[in-house]
DNA sequence: CGTTTTTGTTTCATAATGTGAAACGCCGTT
DNA sequence: AACGGCGTTTCACATTATGAAACAAAAACG
């Protein structure tokens, strides 16, 4: 076994990693130190890196951000993705049933990737979570997606990535969360009430491929009493049926998955 | 002068781009002969792009395809940009008011990619565009960016990129073109009729930012003579007012450019 | 306004790193 | 059962990336 991966892109990839982190162009030394490379290995990287157009550097000044063939390539990633296509439509009727924020993820790597959103007509200034990572313990999509996995690979999750607190309601304690999950899974959507931010009620559901493995998940969220006026058992059970939709669409078949229930 | 990049990172790029371009996941051989890599080296590369999420192998077969974190540094940049967020809305507007495609493109390097995209109720199946390159000479976009350039500059980009003939109606002379861009210019508008595609008219009205520069174009398209019953003229005079607002917005003093007319 | 400090760029000797031929093992096909 | 194609691993070799140091240019300072 090769334990063994290819530095230069290693430290290629760092580097994109810390430009899309900053908020503001950087400078050769900056990144250099923020990642303990020397700046004369940052310059030849980020030179080969602006000849392909995946950095641009500030004319005049000497900083460095990301440039535009990073969008093409993500963009195009993103285009394709099947489960974004199909989940479209319902995402925007959702949005416009409930007035609300609805989003899509991804789980990653034991977290969960936010990849589109809908919003209603309620202009929100919220900055927007698409293209961010959450934890999977502390929000409904993320425990939407775990309740479908075998009790092992939750343990594993919960084990390397840890309970942070976000909130006085994050639930820190695993064995509470794992009976939490088997709630779920029974109701088919998950609830959480400001274990992730304070003042928001989330719901979520999870949505199959055609293997029966949980690939995303949905879910609406909102201020938590304006989500308790629509009725957060009304709402979930709506995103359910989305989620069932979207599976079916994505080649998961409900006859053959309940087999095993 | 070092005109030398980084080879192992150069290859990199290669294989991402290779995997952004194919429709369906490839095997590592498959990505060798394509960019006359050695399998082993291919392997190599996309075991540490795995490891760190740009790619994802297909789990049972053998085939490699963009992972999630492409998606996160492109959406985290889209995000960022600034045009795109002030032009968000306006795009909206436009998109309504017309009932027809618009969209935002920026240029680079002699061309110009597609970024955003609005689309009015017209449910159109055309793909999207939304992270892909077109030529300048030959979209309404292109040509109101080159209308702003100095003659040298825009045949220096003719030269480089060529006047590749699309459609009858593409205009592969480079001194019609350039007469064309005066009048663009005067207009503050261009028009492009067939010239890319069969069936379809663009209007294009560039933006620019703070230094005068045209750093992006804003456009309304749709089938020809749906287009022309409603006013070329009209949605031309409509969509250079919302660049100019967008122009204001990112800093553009018309004001102060005005002098130099 | 000159001095000092910081930062981007280039050079270059060194060896660590990436390379590709070859071999291995695993499938599916013939 | 033999073959061909593929992903994977090994390994000796030298090409390639590396980082110290020098240089240039600009920024910060007094």
């Amino acid at each position: 076994m090769t334990e063994r991966y290819v530095q230069t892109l290693e430290r290629s990839l760092d580097i994109l990693e810390v430009l899309a982190r900053s908020e503001e162009p950087l400078g050769v030394t900056e990144i250099g130190n923020r990642i303990g490379l020397h700046k004369s290995t940052v310059y030849r990287i980020l030179r080969t890196l602006c000849y392909r157009g995946y950095v641009e550097k500030e004319k005049e000044r000497d900083r460095y951000r990301l440039g535009i063939k990073i969008v093409e390539l993500g963009i195009r990633f993103f285009n394709d993705l099947e489960i974004r296509k199909i989940a479209a439509s319902f995402l925007g009727l959702l949005a416009k049933s409930f007035d609300e924020v609805v989003h899509l993820v991804l789980p990653n790597d034991g977290e969960v990737v936010y990849i589109d959103r809908r919003e209603g007509s309620q202009v929100i200034s919220m900055h927007s979570k698409v293209g961010r990572r959450a934890p999977m313990h502390c929000t409904a999509v993320g425990k939407a997606i775990l309740s479908t996995l075998p009790e092992e690979e939750v343990r594993h999750i919960l084990k390397s990535k840890g309970m942070p607190k976000f909130t006085e309601k994050t639930i820190t304690n695993p064995d509470r969360l794992m009976e939490q999950l088997g709630e779920i899974k029974k109701l088919g959507f998950a609830l959480e009430a400001e274990e992730n931010e304070v003042g928001i009620l989330c719901l979520g559901t999870p949505i199959f491929d055609y293997s029966g493995r949980a690939i995303g998940a949905i879910s609406v969220s909102g201020p938590i009493n304006r989500m308790k006026e629509k009725g957060t058992e009304k709402i979930g059970e709506e995103i359910k049926r989305a989620g069932q939709e979207i599976s079916a669409k994505m080649g998961y078949s409900y006859y053959k998955h309940s087999l095993d229930v």
